[in-house]
DNA sequence: CTTAGGG
DNA sequence: CCCTAAG
């Protein structure tokens, strides 16, 4: 029953997996850790980035030199010094060695709080004396916000190198298009003050070919200077440069592990970089769950996605993450998972058509009472519905406070389409990529002067976010909403700017929505959900819901403003809604790891022991814990090996250990031990074929097992 | 969650 | 290795 008829069974016909997934042991590492180390790169990039900006800017000004890769960079952050980086110089610090760098900045922004600064200097033609100077002090925040134009700034550098072509005539970081990049008000400011250019710091899209994700442009207060919102990437340590950048072709840049890269092509609109849900580590995780712990500790969480954060360059990249967090997802998540992202996806291509719906009733407009009551969610699209929502003139004792998200932007999204390719796949490709964002359910932080209003138990009016005040000033920051109080970086994530336009109704998303990844800082905040799920359902149907009162309900007055940008419903509108194409973004495959000739033997060994009954008095349990109990007892730290895993490899042993050597592939496997497998094989078949009957014939004598009966006693 | 089996 | 019915 076990062999298959089919001669190719096996990894025959399996496809070398395009982008391999981080192993097991990887991501199942302590979540601190994690998060220590995507701050610290985080922190790392921004100054890289800063620095990027700025020669960049020199470059550009002193357009008479090229000065390739003559840059130097001096970056002073507070007891570290970085001089003499040039090129890839920077990059390998910044990639390759910049852990231990890494962590002594980030102790210097986070811990300290204290201010960044950046110097680039760029030679001149003549000497170095002649440098150019800027100078950009930033504070942590500015710093995690920069994170993503940081990695530009990497990418760049690689351009040095000359592994990637420059167009000049694209100007600073379009050509670098996919990194998306941040920078708050206050960032720009300061640069500005300092007579730097910003527009420049606004990296990301601008030069994506077509910015599918952009609906509306309202900027008021955001570096961008469309206005656009845009999505916050995962910081990632792989510089982009190491992305290919055919124009003619979807391309994924992507690192396993093993710090090999991997670059996949997704011209074919079949993205497989996703997976919504992994059964791998459901165990794990569902323990963790179990234990108060999780609940109490969401950060487990962050830490988990901080660690996919750092590379999400590409898509493909992002497989890891998402598995992480899945592994991450609170209770809930397991099991509803996927169901829900398939119908979030759904949803979301419904929008436009219940866009209409979805913007309504001021009536339900955020109350900012203790009540909780859930305010509608305002979405406007710049699509459909711009002008509600303006000036409310909602009365009530309590001015309302109207915001509307306008849109946003994704940035760090490399995607490349032949020409040939339709706008339909070019979309699709966009909402999948996006979505796989999304996917990871959103933060939202609170933007005021280019500032993030961090106590959420303030209210609007004291935060300065009243009908009276300037919302023009007001913007929204989405981030991954994986990071929690633990991680010191995550708040400073900005993954995805909303900027909104001035009176726009504020609202309060409704229930978990926002608890969960709210810009609340408390480590009590709601258990992490599925954002995303949260977010379209939100869209679909205003909901109004209990906010989760033991977080930011605390404050009677408390209004966190939380909004959730809405999916750009054109363009999701547009991508027809197919299996495929959900499933494409929910699954990755994982990478091939060949058992090794040890693991095959521990295998062996272990199903012929468990097989012999040893140590199990009842057999009908044996029955049905074999694998399980396998992997337990032979897999146990091999965090790789699922159960699954085994009853496959088992699966494939039977079948190579009936077939002439000839035929096999794949590293050898000794022949005693196929013989093992044979045995133990036949033995567990006819032992199967009698369960029913009560009653087992002979025990099977493996070489090893002493020869135990499989008798039922105990039964 | 585990299994078993097809893909 | 993935995915999915079935327990």
């Amino acid at each position: 029953m076990v062999l298959k008829k089919r001669l190719d069974y096996g990894f025959n016909g399996y496809q070398v997996p395009v982008i391999p997934r981080a192993p097991r042991s990887l991501r199942r590492r302590g979540p601190y850790k994690k998060s220590v180390e995507d701050s610290q790169i985080c922190a790392f990039e921004l100054l890289a980035a800063v620095a990027g900006k700025l020669l960049q800017e020199s470059e550009s000004s002193a357009s008479s030199n090229a000065a390739e890769g003559k840059a130097q960079l001096d970056i002073h952050l507070d007891g570290i010094k970085k001089e003499q980086l040039e090129g890839k110089a920077v990059r390998s610090e910044c990639l390759d060695q910049g852990s231990s760098i890494e962590s002594e900045f980030v102790h210097d922004l986070s811990a300290q709080g204290q201010n960044l600064k950046t110097t680039l200097k760029v030679p001149q033609a003549e000497s170095d004396s002649a440098f150019e100077h800027a100078s950009i002090v930033t504070g942590p925040d500015i710093s995690k916000k920069v994170c993503n134009g940081l990695k530009l700034e990497i990418s760049d550098s690689k351009n040095a190198d000359g592994t990637v072509a420059r167009k000049p005539e694209e100007g600073f970081p379009a050509d670098r298009g996919s990194h998306g990049g941040n920078l708050e008000n206050g960032t720009a400011g300061q640069l500005e003050s300092l007579g730097l250019p910003t527009r420049n710091l606004t990296l990301g899209n601008t030069n994506s070919p077509k910015d599918p994700m952009r609906l509306s442009r309202n900027t008021h207060m955001l570096i961008n200077s469309e206005g656009s919102v845009q999505l916050p990437l995962y910081r990632d340590p792989v510089p982009k440069a190491s992305l290919p950048r055919h124009r003619n072709d979807v391309n994924l840049g992507t690192r396993d592990d093993d710090e090999n890269y991997f670059r996949c092509n997704l011209s074919s609109t079949k993205i497989r970089a996703f997976r919504s849900q992994s059964r791998i580590g459901y165990r794990r995780i569902r323990k963790m769950l179990t234990s108060r712990y999780w609940k109490v500790a969401p950060k487990l969480r962050d830490c988990e996605f901080s660690n996919t954060g750092r590379g999400v360059k590409s898509y493909c990249r992002n497989r890891k993450i998402m598995y992480k967090r899945e592994r991450c997802q609170p209770k809930e998540a397991p099991s509803k998972r996927r169901k829900l992202y398939d119908r979030s996806l759904t949803v979301a291509y419904d929008q436009e058509a219940s866009s209409e719906s979805i913007s309504n009733s001021p009536e339900k407009g955020l109350k900012g009472d203790k009540s909780q009551s859930a305010a509608s969610l305002h979405r406007a699209t710049g699509l459909t519905n711009s002008g509600i929502g303006h000036k409310a003139p909602f009365q009530s004792k309590d001015p309302q406070v109207k915001l509307s998200i306008k849109s946003f932007k994704v940035p760090e999204l490399y995607i490349e389409v032949p020409e040939t390719a339709t706008v339909g796949s070019l979309k699709r490709t966009v909402v999948e990529a996006v979505t796989a964002i999304l996917g990871g359910g959103l933060r939202v932080g609170v933007l005021l002067q280019g500032k993030k209003v961090r106590d959420d138990n303030r209210t609007l009016r004291q935060s300065g976010i009243s009908q009276s005040g300037d919302l023009d000033n007001l913007g929204f920051m989405l981030e991954p909403s994986f990071a929690q109080a633990s991680s010191p970086v995550s708040h400073k994530d900005p993954s995805l700017l909303l900027p909104c336009s001035g009176n726009q109704q504020l609202s309060r998303s409704p229930a978990g929505l926002v608890t969960s990844s709210g810009f609340s800082n408390s480590s009590l905040d709601a258990s992490p959900t599925n954002n995303l799920d949260h977010h379209v359902e939100v869209n679909h149907e205003i909901v109004p819901s209990h906010t989760d009162v033991s977080t930011e309900g605390r404050v009677s007055d408390s209004k966190a403003l939380v909004a959730i940008p809405a999916m750009n419903a054109e363009a999701l509108a547009v991508v027809p809604m197919s299996q495929k194409a959900k499933r494409s973004e929910l699954a990755q495959r994982r990478t091939r790891r060949p058992f090794s000739v040890s693991e095959v033997e521990a295998l062996v060994e272990a199903v012929e022991k468990l097989g012999t009954g040893r140590g199990l008095g009842v057999l009908i349990k044996f029955r049905f814990c074999r694998w399980r109990d396998v992997k337990m007892r032979a897999f146990d730290d091999a965090n790789h090996r699922t159960y699954v895993d085994l009853k496959d490899k088992w699966k494939t042993l039977v079948h190579t250990a009936s077939i002439a050597p000839q035929q096999r592939r794949g590293e050898p496997v000794p022949q005693d031990l196929l013989d093992r497998v044979l045995c133990a094989h036949a033995y567990w078949s006819q032992h199967q074929s009698k369960q029913h009957g009560k009653h087992l014939s002979e025990p099977l004598k493996f070489s090893d097992s002493g020869g135990e009966s499989w008798s039922l006693k105990g039964v």
